[in-house]
DNA sequence: TTTTTTTACGCAATCGTTGCCGACAACGAT
DNA sequence: ATCGTTGTCGGCAACGATTGCGTAAAAAAA
């Protein structure tokens, strides 16, 4: 089977003892330069790599940091996580990612899995299921160094890297009113989501600033945060059927996005004929839909930088820390066919 | 700071030594009925998780896993990566995850760190720039547990899991000889890879029984496998400008795909009028665009959950294995706007 | 009562590595 | 010749958990 060679064994081999060869190994002052020769060249010949798992154990910490996120086929989080990954890497820490898919016992299995010390700390984007935090709470009480992104909570006190999701929403909406629509709905993930309430304001502070009247009856969640597609389907069939039916929908989500323009499609809805379509996505893609997409992008790959690097800050500081970053990125708007201004009506 | 609860701390607080304790919550018959509560109830109120890494250092394994890919923004992979996980979590294995990028040096690099034991097996998907395999070969050799999927290696004896790329291939070049095209280019990844080459004859044996001759310039390799976007546009330029222009076009790949899409929309060649297009992918937004592509779908879920089911079943062996198993899948084609039959020519 | 068996627990080694302390030789200074 | 210094290196313990072996006390058998 595996073997790898440990220090004991070029110990032995060399009739040195292990302290003399590790300290040969680091380069100590302490050991002559004969010896050092010999004892990094057999390693060098026998591939020797310390075991990382007894250095974890000496050391108490793994030097590996778990990602708790709903899902990696996700365009945002895939692209978050290859900025966590880069930075990770020429920190020398490893990754490790685990799904939630958007289910709250599903989070707390992989949270207590994760921080039962196989993890140095945690970065966390919470799931659509998720309204109670106890189990960060617990850990974030125990100083167990956790950063929140994307989806993050007020609830706990510690770093924090969002995109400005009312800035987003506020230019959205604001983009289909200058287009000419006014009778604008919105899909939304979870309502108790950080960023759905974010989103919501930015939404409602745009019509409040345009004067139009906030329409209760706009406004769909979605609790499962589009994963389930039929409790999407139906929010867009209660739009195009109601009364005062909207002329455009502004979706807060990459998955709503998406799934929103193939319920249109379903329904035979012409997009942006009948319906103007804006949403929050990150997938490269959109820009070659029937209609190309009008998305708000948000900076992942950025904030997964950020967020890893605030992270290993906390991990890696000396004493204690009780001053928290809240970083706050921009959004960038690509204006496509899916909101194409919108024909004088009545003529 | 977090200090959380050991085996030690236990024994010194009820005054058992630690074999007592260590028993007592493994249930060993050995201990008392009174003994095994006290221990078990303490345990539980001061949450009490025995240390994942001293278990590691003890059993000489880490009960993790470590997937090798080119990239998880992509379709393909973060789907098998999703079967990957979901068979790993019910067997107790945790998933580390690193991406090639498509580049060799960084393969190397990762299977290194992964490989140095802090992982107990690898599976792997070649990437697009790899055509020297010792660093897998070396592993191997001394008995690393190793499951190669999709882009695999002959030079490796052990088990695989692959779609039927030749099938999957012969049936979407077929398809669009059934659509009335004749002229079919054929955009492919690196041309070493494995999947390349079965894609490769699938389309050449299509061509064969339709007596249609092979043309060497309709073929086009990306030997960064669509990373680099220049590539590719080059490659569709060199199509479109050619002599003797194919009237479609299948590629092998997701990313191919779909850039493959926006560089013939950058030309303003018209697709499927001006050029059909059939492509690998495993993306649900193609039914989405513009025009809805013709895909050949592999079963990626499937695949990643196959590939797991033997690396733990090799992992797990208490004998060396020496049979392996060849896994193929099938691939299923999705007919949609992209390859609608051509218009009679030249009426 | 004596011997044997059973019960219930502790001791110490182990996994691979590093930190601390002590040992011992060679050396120059006194 | 003695002392202190410096340069090299080994021994031991520790990180947290498991486990084979040993053994005291209690229970059972003689």
């Amino acid at each position: 089977m595996y073997e790898p060679i440990t220090i004991k064994d070029i110990a032995k081999a060399l009739g040195l003892s292990t302290s003399t060869v590790s300290r040969a190994l680091r380069g100590s002052h302490e050991i002559s330069a004969d010896t050092k020769k010999l004892v990094v060249e057999y390693a060098e010949q026998f591939n020797y790599r310390p075991n990382p798992i007894a250095l974890s154990l000496k050391e108490r910490r793994s030097r590996s940091i778990g990602v708790v996120v709903c899902e990696i086929a996700n365009n945002y989080f895939s692209q978050a996580i290859n900025g966590i990954e880069s930075v990770a890497y020429n920190r020398g820490y490893h990754v490790i990612i685990s799904q939630s898919h958007e289910s709250y016992e599903r989070e707390i299995v992989n949270v207590e899995h994760l921080a039962s010390r196989s993890v140095d700390g945690l970065l966390v984007s919470l799931s659509a299921e998720t309204d109670k935090i106890d189990h960060f709470k617990n850990l974030h009480d125990k100083g167990f160094p956790i950063v929140f992104f994307d989806r993050i909570t007020d609830e706990i006190e510690t770093h924090k890297v969002v995109a400005d999701n009312y800035q987003g929403a506020y230019n959205a909406t604001q983009h289909l009113i200058d287009a000419g629509y006014r009778k604008i709905a919105h899909l939304s993930s979870a309502a108790h989501l950080s960023i759905s309430i974010e989103r919501m304001n930015g939404y409602k502070a745009a019509l409040a600033d345009n004067k139009i009247s906030f329409n209760e009856s706009y406004i769909k969640n979605c609790n499962h945060g589009g994963m389930i597609y039929k409790e999407l389907e139906d929010a867009v069939r209660s739009l195009i059927n109601s009364k005062d039916k909207p002329t455009a929908i502004f979706s807060a989500g990459d998955k709503l996005t998406v799934s929103c323009l193939l319920a249109l499609n379903k329904f035979k809805v012409k997009v942006p004929d009948d319906i103007a379509l804006v949403g929050f996505s990150n997938s490269p893609l959109v820009e070659l839909m029937n209609p190309s997409l009008t998305v708000v992008k948000q900076p992942a790959f950025e904030m997964g930088q950020k967020a890893i690097e605030l992270l290993i800050n906390l991990i890696e500081s000396k004493r204690p820390v009780t001053e928290f970053e809240k970083v706050v990125l921009q959004t960038e708007i690509f204006e496509r066919n899916s909101s194409i201004p919108k024909a004088k009506p009545k003529k």
